[in-house]
RNA sequence: CGCGGGGUGGAGCAGUGGUAGCUCGUCGGGCUCAUAACCCGAAGGUCGGCGGUUCGAAUCCGUCCCCCGCAACCA
């Protein structure tokens, strides 16, 4: 019976067109979704859009048309995008997606049910311009930015709120028993410090309005978008309509969010659940963000870079790689286009493409393609070369266990390192000028398999050069192009798992080295 | 104000008491199977400032400076 994985992503924010930063999060889920697969796990994975914010509803009436017509051709781009960067979801959930309405009310039901939900009055800077409530920290100078020749006009506005502040204590004990519910820890010290500072209530509704799932019991009110939001988890598990497939997969095991939005899902959305009557899910991990010189990349300050023109230039897999690679995933990183290159072209190009390249152009000059199969009787240095990619094995698995993705990518690193350092201490080439067949089989036979095992260890980052890797090593991997219907790493992994004798293909690059003028 | 994170060779990071390490970049050498790649070696840091504890501190304590983030658009 395998075991049961579901993760998903925050939901984003649509925009006409993803930037780089803005798929990050999805990458980075993918590869912990593609490596349960790889473990055998059962997995589901979601990721979506959030739709239902007052931006949407307000720049389509700025534009005189319906919500719809403006971002459903956006949520098709991303879409777009995110079958281009394999990202292997099993939904990709919109929550205008009508059982995500049924859902959502739902949890509304179950609070008010529980006696959760009361009428308050929400307060605050309203810009008639944005037509929306602005926070002192949007104001310049109290004056909404966009808006600066009009007054911000201070409006009271009678909507519900859910009753935050009566899980305090069942807060505070889920973090004394479970601390690993959010991690990694210098998140959770946040959240641990907002949780001492003492829990308010939130405002679960807003009046007025078209644009979002009516509340239930007050038609005249929708639900908040951040209720609505985190709701999508659920949809995306079946809640409420489908009982068995919540079964199945409820509560998630794991929650890949930014470290922005770290208060509602460490905080709101676990009390969300309480009041409903369900299990909290196993993890929150909030990754850090992509910086460029230091500062958040967003629209307004023009340092985002083009999902879709990244990977003309590095390819699909090499952007997932350069990007996983360089940033630690717990934590906020510097990136720069430079850096991605270097860093495709050293761990991608170099170290690994040419070692399966130089592996497989011997193995076809020296022995007609044809390698013996991987002895335990071989010399100290095939020894060596094993224990070295069982100690990176055991690395990386280590590190995919705490979501440290960078760490992982490193580990699998150190078996090219090893098997590049094997060639040279083993010189098949002069093996072969000086006539021992045998022996260029037996290291042949050690960096191919050397080889087939960074294959899988590739394959969650850089499924399509991982496929490559195997096919020219004539050596199939035994799982589709989701990484799912595999043995088990544990198998796959295995020193001298391959076959008893294999053939391999015709060598030819599998990540070109990129020959690129810094473009900024 | 407060809370959280951070300031280590050119760049990015590791390192929580005992001669300061890693990756990239740079320089020199080797090899020639390979995608001008791979392997070996070298240079380069008074670990943000100041004060303290200690036989000994990047590592503990105090203080100061700087950077980033912090609830109703924004990974």
């Amino acid at each position: 019976m395998p075991d049961r994985f579901y993760l998903t992503t925050a939901i984003f924010y649509p925009s006409p067109r993803p930037a780089l930063h803005s798929i990050f999060e999805a990458i980075g889920a993918d590869m912990i979704a593609r490596y349960h697969r790889l473990l055998g796990d059962d997995t589901r994975f979601l990721t979506g859009l959030d739709e239902h914010s007052a931006n949407v509803e307000r720049d389509a009436r700025e534009q005189g048309v319906d919500p719809h017509t403006l971002i459903d051709p956006w949520a098709e781009t991303w879409e777009r995008t995110f079958e281009r960067y394999l990202i292997s979801a099993d939904r990709f959930i919109r929550t205008t997606d009508p059982d995500h309405a049924d859902a959502a009310a739902e949890m509304v039901r179950r609070a008010q049910a529980n006696g959760d939900v009361y009428q308050g009055v929400y307060s605050g800077w309203f810009c008639t311009g944005c037509n929306e409530f602005k926070t002192e920290q949007q104001l310049v100078d109290g004056r909404c930015p966009e808006h600066p020749t009009l007054d911000p006009q201070w409006l009271e506005e009678s909507n519900y709120f859910f009753r935050l502040s009566a899980y305090q204590e069942r807060l505070e004990r889920l973090y004394a028993e479970n601390p690993a519910f959010c991690e990694p820890e210098h998140f959770r010290n946040e959240v641990l410090g907002w949780l001492r500072e003492g829990l308010r209530d939130f405002s679960i509704s807003r009046a007025g309005g078209t644009w979002g799932i009516p509340f239930p019991g007050d038609p005249s009110h929708r639900i908040y978008v951040w209720f609505d939001a985190l709701v999508n988890y659920l949809t995306g598990a079946g809640f409420p309509n489908h009982p068995d497939e919540v079964e199945r997969w409820w509560p998630a095991d794991l929650h890949v969010i930014g470290k922005n939005i770290t208060r509602f899902h460490c905080l709101y959305w676990p009390a969300m659940l309480m009041s409903a009557g369900l299990p909290l899910p196993k993890q929150v991990f909030a990754h850090g963000f992509m910086l460029e010189r230091g500062e958040k990349m967003s629209k307004t300050r023009g340092n985002v870079r083009d999902a879709w023109e990244t990977a003309d230039t590095m390819g699909v897999d090499g952007v997932r790689y350069a990007v996983l690679r360089e940033v630690p995933f717990d934590r906020d990183a510097d990136v720069t286009w430079d850096g991605f290159v270097r860093r495709y072209n050293a761990d991608l190009a170099n170290d690994l493409g040419n070692l399966v390249n130089r592996t497989i152009s011997m193995a076809t000059r020296y022995l007609g393609g044809e390698l013996p199969p991987v002895t335990d009787a071989g010399a100290a240095a095939d020894l060596e070369l094993r224990a070295a990619a069982e100690r990176s094995v055991a690395a990386y698995r280590a590190a995919m266990g705490r979501h440290h993705l960078d760490e992982a990518l490193a580990a699998m690193m150190e078996v090219a390192g090893a098997a590049n350092g094997y060639a040279e201490s083993q010189a098949p080439w002069a093996l072969n000028k000086a006539g021992e067949r045998e022996r260029v089989g037996q290291v042949l036979a050690c960096m191919a398999e050397a080889c087939r095992i960074v294959g899988h260890l590739l394959a969650p980052v850089a499924p399509v050069g991982a496929r490559h890797i195997h096919e020219q090593l004539g050596v199939p991997a035994p799982y589709d192009e989701r990484g799912a219907g595999g043995p088990g790493l544990e198998a796959l992994v295995r020193w001298g798992a391959g076959p008893s004798s294999w053939r391999t293909g015709s060598a030819s690059p599998i990540f070109p080295r990129l020959e690129l003028e810094a473009t900024a």
